[in-house]
DNA sequence: CTATATAATGTAACCGGTTACATATTTTTT
DNA sequence: AAAAAATATGTAACCGGTTACATTATATAG
């Protein structure tokens, strides 16, 4: 049988679809009785509103889209777990787009930008450019950016230069000095900073500390984990191989890590290894980090996002959540030639 | 400005709302000069219909459910991306339900079973009971499961226990009798039973082959990687350690590893460690593992669903999807005692 | 050249909710 | 006890598309 409609209910209960309508809602005043008789009468009917007749009826669509990467990096995952976590709490619906090319994210970006589909957006490591920034101000759409940043929307990010500045400057105080830099190409047609600006702070703190910056120290892998095994290899089979790596991610640390055994190579005796974002594998791994803030990145865009559902204005622009140098067991003070 | 509508085109255009929606359904007749003239008044007035107004016309949301345990296994994650890049390629949207406890998985199942939020659903690793299966019957609402199985609904499986009897007949093959298994709790609130499949077939094999099973070999560790580690450590601290370990997950195997290098204990010399499913990361950690399709059980399922769809008829009940044995470098025969 | 099939377009009902406004009923106020 | 206020419920328009059916214009057949 087809499924029962508002004025099937209205009918069996004898009353209005306004009454039943009330009921649903639990709006206003309907007396205590008529109340009950209508429920009864949902129960009996095994009737459930239909989503879509409400939304186009409320005007919004009960759907927050969120778009990201393709699903490939853990420290996505690891922010979708908390954007999906705080969306459930609501009535909100969320509704995936996965881009996996640049040419999927502009449409996806541009697309999301009509009201016709979702109410407001988050998107998490992907940029929008200046065209769509401007679509989503003209469109009213509501949007947060989750670990990418666009000076006219609001954003969450966290401070990856100052990061990677920590994460040298902890190996610098270990003792090290020759210390490598693995990472992904910094140039991307994603247009993915975080790698570049944990560069920067890596450069800072060598320079600070007075140790030039050497190019073979410099290493880019495809994206992903298996490319940083064989880099690894590479620069630590050289003539002067470092004694520390900064690997820009967790997953390249654990290439790297793979790497050493491969080699031969003792940790953290002979080579320290630290790495950044803090994934899950990480703390079993025992892999020293950079932890920042994945999940609740997911968790505070959404309630801002929310906020700005509800009361129409957004409170801030750019937020900037802290990193936190975590030790576990792939770092120490590099091993003296002569003991 | 409101965004545009139907009739605001019409209206511009010179022509009936029915012309517009006949252009933008590219359907039947119309001549090529009314199309243009439609055509670029929809581009002037940047209209794009709405979604939520054309489903509630159509009588059908244009949307698919997944639903699916919290994102923190890699095996989750990766028969997402099949679902997630199928279901891209269509008009339908995905949303996305998370169930972390087995409350929620009842709530959900019970919720996506009424034609009011999705057009067909698609469960990942999550078993209905009986009361949800004749439920999914009565409302006529597609479903397709996806790493679980009900004999009255559409599954797309694996065979387990099969996986299980080849990766232990390897170990024997290469000369192990001491080979343990490790896996999470294989009674569980979630109704998971591949691991105990796995189980079954590593029993089968060992006592064809005439070793007779030690419980000390058997230990379960809590759901996750981190656990592994202790298991394994305390396992191989046993007085009379295995040689082999058969790991239910290639999570579970990275944790075996770890536990070895912690321990000192060469890899595969005097330890041969098997995982299974041929998560990414396994290829470039370098451990054998028996490979299953996940990405490819997602795009099976989403398609199975689709036909459904389209054609109203369901193909088949039940498919099993084939395993391999992947030899890479964490397997190699047993060190005799005199070598 | 009329009759008939075909193409192009318009009119209006419909999908299933919500809600402003109107109406009927009950309660409170004076 | 009549007037005013509050409460409970109903009527019908509306959200923005789709589409069956009707109508008009054009092509084809006899």
């Amino acid at each position: 049988m087809a499924a029962a409609t508002i004025r099937d209910v209205a009918r069996e209960a004898g009353v209005s679809v306004a009454t039943v309508s009330r009921v649903l809602n639990k709006s206003s005043q309907v007396s205590e009785e008529t109340s009950q008789k209508v429920l009864s009468t949902i129960a009996a009917l095994d009737y459930s509103p239909s989503q879509t007749a409400r939304r186009l009826s409320i005007g919004r669509t009960h759907t927050i889209g969120v778009l990201l990467p393709f699903l490939t990096l853990p420290s996505y995952v690891e922010r979708l777990r908390g954007v999906e976590s705080t969306l459930a709490a609501t009535e909100y619906d969320l509704v995936l787009f996965s881009a996996e090319t640049p040419e999927k994210v502009d449409s996806y970006f541009t697309q999301l930008s009509r009201p016709d589909r979702t109410d407001g957006v988050i998107a998490i490591s992907l940029k929008p450019n200046n065209y769509h920034a401007s679509r989503y101000r003209e469109t009213n759409m509501p949007i947060v950016l989750i670990d990418a940043k666009h000076p006219d929307l609001t954003s969450i990010v966290v401070d990856d230069s100052a990061g990677g500045y920590d994460a040298t400057r902890y190996l610098i105080g270990l003792g090290h000095r020759k210390i490598a830099y693995l990472s992904d190409h910094l140039e991307n047609q994603f247009g993915f900073v975080a790698m570049r600006e944990r560069f920067k702070g890596y450069r800072k703190a060598i320079e600070q500390a007075g140790i030039s910056f050497n190019p073979e120290y410099h290493q880019e892998s495809e994206l992903g984990g298996g490319g940083s095994v064989r880099l690894a290899k590479k620069m630590l089979s050289g003539i002067e191989p470092p004694t520390a790596i900064f690997a820009a991610s967790d997953t390249h640390a654990a290439g790297v890590l793979k790497a050493a055994q491969e080699l031969g190579i003792r940790i953290p005796e002979e080579l320290s290894v630290i790495g950044f974002d803090d994934i899950r594998d990480s703390d079993y791994m025992d892999i020293t980090t950079i932890h920042q803030p994945l999940y609740e990145s997911g968790v505070l865009g959404v309630d801002l996002l929310l906020t700005y559902l509800l009361e129409g204005s957004l409170v801030e622009n750019e937020r900037i959540l802290p990193t936190k140098l975590v030790v576990r067991g792939t770092t120490a003070p590099p091993e003296t030639r002569d003991s």
